[in-house]
Order: structure tokens, then sequence, then C-alpha cells
DNA sequence: TTTCAAACTAAAGATAAACTTTAGTAATGT
DNA sequence: ACATTACTAAAGTTTATCTTTAGTTTGAAA
């Protein structure tokens, strides 16, 4: 017996004829248009015949292929149930202990991507998801760990405020922009000599004189961000942890980014040696040295932007 | 619904199955078995499961994939029926006119091959072959014809002998090696200006000072071949003719291949311009292109040797 | 009719997947 | 013990595949 070859034209041919437009196969394949058209293409000129009439609205099989649809059809559905079916029989979890602020502000939002491409993992972050807590070490630690760990990113500490708050700022002198404005805190920046906050940056950069450490002290960097959200004061706090938050405009960096305080430390991994191993818990590390590598990224940029920029 | 990836993985995974080894498997796929390994093994990274429990003797799926064989199964049978059955939708012919010695002695031998790969290309070559002739122009001709039509190979005329004849000629006289030798021509070499022979060949390279012209007539170069394989006599021919045979002994070319003689033309490629457009007709070209390319580097080759080592 | 947008195509270059090679291991038979 | 067979690991190379950019075609709207 014969074996098949262009199993991946077969694929976009059968997905064309379902989806209609090769667009749409594009789409679904997460490849482009021309590289859809490329696959179909190299099965026709492999056979010598047309086999999917490009017509004015949307996709029809020639004559030569409408006896095989059946066939076609059936093959890759049964595909789909074999390859489903595998899935589903892979779960897998993965137990995470993560700084918390860094677990609910960078990871949370960035971890349903992962997610939507490996359903079957499931996650402990914090003693709380998908799974309950395991007994003993779980398989990735993040935070400021020993300086042997892998670094992830390092942050830069900037102020932040909520978007109404700064239209006002304009109107402010500019030497003592911020004198009697309402500060943020987090109790870390307080209790924790290593954990930058106002009063450093009061230091550092100026723009007011009196009462820097003033104002609310919140617990979890997650609280304090929700009253900037409602415009309630400003709030010294990691930059990585609010890109999402700036990006959408719903927090606002008054300052250019170049007026920041560095974190002490980078955000660092562990993965426990005996979790190295199980490909799941690779590809998460994959996923998330890329995702960290793109916010590092973006920090840089950032820093880099506002060194001739100075809109705020 | 998701989509399906990991296509060649499934596919060797299919086939290991039903073959019970990956070596199996690597010849049916042409390719080595490490490469069928590493199908496997990337299918089962990506799901993080074993699939194929690789035992002693012969291989076995896992409890995991015991559950979808039958699908996996099905799915592969129904693809091989669609491209089957899309593989003889595709006949198609292709009616070629050709010098008939290069036919039966250049293309005869080497069309084999394309036609491995194309089995649903039928072939009419001057006259005989698959398929009957055809009213009008041919699709390809092949010759020596205008000077604009594009050249496939230029051929060197060098004589050649049997195996038997050349063992005796050592023992000759090294200026008049040949005297006395029984000659072989063709009708061409004597009707023919523009076909050179024997008589050209001592011209130019001595050997022998009589009768240059004596000896039998073939109107066939591969009558005459034949005739040389049985140790008849020595022939002037085109070097492309007698590749083969060369290679496997059965010819000889008894002196170097530096003393040759120019075919006075390349051999022509034209292919009618209805024609080229057919996927059937370029792939056939494209092939043909190709192997006349592995000629003239053969014969190039051939000729460079000769010029530093001595031996005929 | 002209113009525009959407979908597809062509060609080239860039990227990533796939394959081969070489060397090595483990099991099986001589 | 030794050779043989089948598989595996890792590295490097080749090939396939994809993206990009620009251009064409089609069908609808102005």
């Amino acid at each position: 017996m014969s074996v098949t070859t262009h199993l991946k034209s077969l694929q976009a041919l059968e997905m064309a004829i379902r989806e209609g437009s090769l667009k749409a196969v594009a789409d679904r394949l997460g490849i482009t248009p021309a590289a859809v058209g490329q696959r179909v293409r190299s099965l026709e000129d492999y056979l010598g015949t047309d086999l999917l009439l490009r017509g004015r609205s949307g996709l029809k099989p020639t004559a030569e292929l409408e006896h095989s649809l059946k066939d076609l059809h059936m093959a890759f559905a049964a595909l789909v149930r074999v390859t489903e079916s595998l899935d589903f029989q892979r779960v897998s979890e993965i137990h995470i202990v993560a700084d918390p602020d860094w677990a609910e502000l960078w990871l949370a939002p960035r971890i349903d991507g992962f997610r939507e491409e490996h359903p079957h993992i499931q996650f402990c972050i914090n003693g709380a998801g998908d799974v309950p807590v395991r007994l003993g070490t779980p398989d990735i630690r993040i935070g400021f760990s020993d300086a042997q760990d892998e670094p992830l990113f390092s942050d830069l500490l900037v102020p932040v405020t909520g978007p109404d708050n700064v239209r006002r700022i304009a109107d402010w002198d500019p030497v003592m922009q911020m004198e009697g404005l309402p500060l943020l805190h987090l109790q870390a920046q307080r209790d924790d000599d290593d954990c930058p906050g106002w009063v450093e940056w009061f230091q550092t950069f100026g723009h007011r004189k009196t009462g820097p450490d003033r104002g609310v002290h919140y617990k979890h960097t997650r609280l304090a961000l929700e009253a900037v959200r409602e415009n309630v004061g400003f709030l010294v706090c990691g930059l990585s942890l609010v890109l999402r938050d700036y990006e959408s405009g719903s927090i606002v960096i008054p300052f250019p980014v170049s007026q920041h305080l560095k974190a002490p430390h980078p955000y660092r991994l562990k993965v426990r040696p005996d979790s190295e191993k199980r490909p799941q818990v690779q590809r998460f590390v994959a996923w998330l040295r890329n995702a960290a590598g793109d916010t590092r990224r973006q920090i840089e940029e950032l820093a880099a932007q506002s060194d001739t920029d100075q809109t705020g």
C-alpha cells in the first residue's frame, strides 16, 4: 500500500472546503493565507490537477476532489478525535509558589495564553487554582530568591496613578508638582528596607519635600492598584505589574520612566530538579522565559523611550 | 473544533504500530530510522505521554494510545484512499518525438525513475509507449533542432568496444594500435556530413592509416552497441549513449576520453507552448533538465579525468 | 464606469521543521 | 564472547514551510 504524502496540504484542503475561504483556514491554523495557498498549491502541483475552484464567492472542490471529499473529511475528523483523546489523557499538574503580587499581577493575566494551548495542564499557584495543594516542594518557585537562581527580569519602580489624576497634574507647579497629593504605599515599602517607595523616590527625583511617607498603606499591590485605577492617589510600583493596565490606559505613568528606582532584586525562577524533566514543566518554563523576555523588552523599551520622549 | 497538529508524527505512529518496527516505517517512508524515532518522540514530548512501547520484540501501543488506535488506522486508511483516488484521476499523456538513438539509449533507461514517481503519466515516445500516437505536434521534441531551442547537453564522440577487446589492445603497437581492427560504423556517419565517425577520429588522433571507412554499417546505434557488447568490433559513438554501459562495464572506452570528437550540435529540447502549462509536462521537463544536467556533469567529469588519468 | 476593499497569488527571503550523520546503547542470536 | 540488529542522542545540515511585500482579480459600492 502506498503512503500518503502532503499531509499538511490535505489538511489545508479539507479545511478550505469546510471553511469556504483560505483566510479562514489561515486563521484557524495560525498561519498566513499565503501559506495556506501554498499548501494547497503544492498538492495540486504534485498531482497535476486543480483541486480547489477559487470562485468568486467561496471555494469549491473540483470534480476530481468531489469523489474523495467524504474520505477526506472522515480522515481528519478521526484525527481530531485521536488528538483530543490523547490530549485529555495527558492531564498533568504544575505547582507554583510565587511572590503574591507577581502571581496576581504579572502571571495571572498572562497565563491564560498558555492554558489555551495546554488545556490539560492544571495549575496550583500559591495554593489556589485548578488543583489542591500538594505536600512537599512545589515544581516552580518565583520570587527574590538566591542569587544563583535564574533571573527572569529586573523590574523598575515608577509612580503610577489613575487616568483622571494626570489631567490635573499639568496645572501644578512643575517644581513642587506633587506637594500635598494623596500618596498610596505598600506595607513592604515601610517594613522592608529592600523595597523602595515614595520616600526614596522623592529623595531621588524631588517634586515634593514634605510627608513622603504619609497616606494609606496597602498590603497587596493588587488592592493598591485598584485604588489607583479609581484615581484615589499615586503609588510607586513595579513597572512589570502594570504593563497591561498601562497599555489599556487604565493606569497612567505620570513621569518619564527614566525617573525610576531599580528594584533591588530581579524576579528569579527556580525549578525543582525532579520536575525539570517533565515535559509539561519544560513547556511551561519555556513559555515563562519567553513571556518574561517580552516583559524585559517592554521595560527596556519604555525606559529608553522616556530618555528622549518627555511625555508622561 | 481544534485542529490536528503533528500530522507526520501521527502517521509515523500509525505505521509503526502496523509495521512493528521503526526501521520498517523508515523504509516505507524513505527516511532514516532515526527520523522516524524523532517523529514519534516529538509527539510524545508534545503530549507528555509515552505512546509507543519500544519492546525487545516489536513495538506496542501504550494504554493511552490503545483507545485511539481504531480512529488512527481509520484516518490514515481514508487518507490513503483519498490520495490513491486523486492519483488515479490525474492520468495524463505526454507525447514525445525524439532522436531515435537518444530515445532508445539515453531516455529509455532513465525514464523509469520518473515513471515510478509518476505512475499516472503515460508516454508516447516516437509513436510507441503506453498510449497511441495523437494527431498534431507532440508536447516535447528532442533532437538537433533550431539553435534557439534549449540545449540539454553536448555530446562527445568516443571509440567504444567490448570488454574482451580491450584486454587484447594492450599488446598492440602503441602507434598503430588499431591497424586492421574490425570497425563498426553508423549509417549517419557515412551519409551525414554533420556526423563524425572513424574517418574523422583517425584523422585527428592517428592510431591507424588505412581503411578507416571499412566495416559494417548499422542504421541504429542500439544495434551497433549490441554488437560492440559482444566484442564484434570498435565503434565511434556518443558518450552520453553508453554511460550506463560504461559504468556497468559491459562497454569499454579504450582510449582516454580526451581523445574525442565534439558532436556538432547539442541535443536540444523544444516544448510546445501549449503543453508548457500542463503541470505534468512541467514536471517531466524539470526531470529531463535534471537528468540531462547529470549527464552533462558525467561527461565533463570523464573528459576531465582523462586529462590526467591515462587509463582507458 | 470608476473606485475600493477583500481575498487570493507570486516571488523572495527568513525561519523553523525535518532529516541525516555519527556515535553509542541495549537486546538477541551465533 | 562477539557480531548483529534495532533503536537513541546530539549535532549539524538540508529542506520545507512560512512570512513579507507587492501585485492581481473579483465583486460591490459610489
